[in-house]
DNA sequence: CAGTCTCGTGCAAACGCATGCAGTGAGGGA
DNA sequence: TCCCTCACTGCATGCGTTTGCACGAGACTG
């Protein structure tokens, strides 16, 4: 291993005949250099290979140009995506993104988070993940935004990115109604998410204003075994839903299967389904399923915005949920 | 936004009645303190929230603590679970994944690597890219090790992690052939990928083994579009393959939906179907996608810990490639 | 031509921590 | 009792930057 030894801004200047200072304000845009020495520091600094440390620069401005990002599983195409447009969105106002998987366990989520604050973030997302508002306050404490991104607590104050889930299952009920079906069904994701309080509260709405009441109702807590269980359970009788809301797309898969491979059923002449979301893989013909959007380009943009806004020290109020569209497929 | 300022080892220090030294040995393992200072430090420290700071503790040891790993698309899913795995692995032996999403032209990941030193990273892992051998250079230039997951350079002398890709290729086409196929068809991936030329090179052996030739080729890139628009080409007439080997799973299904959905084929009756991955979705009903599996977790160990002796300075070679096996499902 | 501005530059002091070195005290062996 | 050893501890230095401040040199103005 030939270990080159670093090179500093002290090589470059010497080599250029210029003092560190000048160097650095080369590489330190809106400074005031003139273009002479510039470019002679530039022509050094290519030569050398020199680019400025990003860590040394992190101690001094207290700016370390990362994001934290908490995320739990990504299983769920849904994270995936967000994933991939959020390193993009961030990656072009020169922020990077260090990744913390959480583990299951709440407790779990604290520690990372410790961690987390160790590397001085200069903010932090949580994404699928639950956070307690005791950490919430530590986070802020630290000084460092944070950003809960398809999610929010009850306890306000914390910057929430989230779609209009009231409305989405809003519109799946009315979707499902208009279908003329009338025994719907539900299958929950983890009660302890604030999108599955709000997704079930617009869809019962919806039913009630159609004089409907919820035909059957179990939880898949947004996990794929469970919300097979679950569809087991609840479709695996002659007294069955002929539809049925699941809080997810990912779920919705799982329970699609069971409908048609386990159960022999057809999709939607049986059962209609419909899921939340619009996973990529949702628009694939095998599963071809109708679903909610969520317009994931739409919610990292604002919550890149809200964060980087809170960085750079106005204060932010989570901005209003995000509108959702109802996309017509053909298992609903 | 109640700026906490931040507290700093000196806080401390004087809040336990001794200096800055003693404190940082009580946060480094294998330092000399007494039990006594230590227990007063750790009170102290917790009492002021006091952690230790490793953007400053990397600038002294040079050692970061944070590995970059560069990707290009998510949509795959065979690579976030890969990033699952291997933020997984790398957080239990204390180090984080710094990402860098590599948009799709090759220039773009010189750049991308360039920003990613200027971290200090203390290693690299490139996957779902290819890499110029003058950039894998340059790396090794800052002394920074890579690791190429998943592919690797004929240019030797880059550390390599992958999976036995011509064994591959070559059950694949003995699983078809055992079937009574023999008017086989390829949708190849990316040609400047290894993983094509070795798993096509290991099928057209497992072919000729049986006297057989390739019946129709197209190429899909590894993207969805495109392998569908293949899929068309190569399916969409009187005189077409009885069966096909997609160079990965993710292709497949486009593949499968063409065949099933637009084309009104049956697979596998008319047409059997092989992947490459045993991505996750490979298993649900809707495809059942006989496959070859790459074992990501297999892939992921051999990574990180490649990785980490190479960053701990004991010079490594390339493992040898990972043992595939054969996922039988009903699509073949 | 003197006075005022502006621009560009270098100096030196941080940032928060780790670590070699020297010094302290206690304990143990002779 | 004396000296040596050893376990601890504090001091000071350095890691690679940025940045406020002071200063010199032109450029302008009147």
């Amino acid at each position: 291993m030939t270990t080159t030894r670093k090179v500093t801004s002290l090589d470059v200047a010497k080599r250029a005949g210029v003092s560190r200072s000048a160097v650095s304000r080369v590489f330190t845009p809106g400074a005031s250099v003139s273009e002479r020495t510039a470019s002679k520091v530039r022509e050094a600094a290519n030569a050398l290979g020199y680019r400025p440390n990003v860590l040394a620069r992190a101690m001094l401005t207290g700016k370390s140009k990362i994001i934290g990002l908490v995320v739990a599983y990504l299983d769920n195409h849904f994270y995936p995506t967000v994933l991939e447009l959020l390193s993009e969105a961030l990656e072009r106002e020169g922020y990077h993104v260090l990744v913390f998987m959480a583990a299951h366990s709440a407790d779990d989520v604290e520690d990372v988070v410790s961690q987390i604050l160790d590397y001085q973030v200069d903010g932090l997302i949580l994404a699928s993940v639950s956070l307690s508002s005791d950490l919430a306050d530590r986070c802020r404490a630290s000084g460092v935004p944070v950003v809960l991104f398809n999610r929010k607590l009850e306890a306000e104050g914390e910057l929430a990115v989230v779609s209009d889930n009231r409305m989405g299952g809003r519109l799946a009920a009315e979707h499902l109604i208009s279908l003329g079906r009338t025994r719907i069904g539900h299958i929950a994701g983890w009660e302890g998410a604030s999108t599955q309080r709000d997704r079930e509260a617009g869809f019962m709405e919806g039913l009630r204003a159609a004089g409907l009441g919820l035909f059957a109702r179990e939880v898949g807590d947004y996990r794929l075994p469970r919300a097979k269980e679950a569809a087991r359970r609840m479709f695996d009788t002659p007294d069955r839903p002929d539809a049925v809301f699941v809080a997810n797309d990912y779920m919705a898969f799982g329970v699609m299967d069971v409908l048609r491979s386990e159960l022999g059923l057809r999709v939607p002449d049986d059962v209609a389904l419909i899921g939340f979301d619009d996973v990529p893989s949702a628009a694939w013909p095998a599963y071809s399923l109708t679903t909610i959007r969520q317009h994931a380009e739409a919610m990292v943009t604002t919550a890149v915005e809200a964060l980087l806004s809170e960085i750079g020290g106005t204060d932010v109020t989570s901005p209003a949920p995000l509108p959702v569209t109802l996309v017509r497929r053909t298992s609903a």
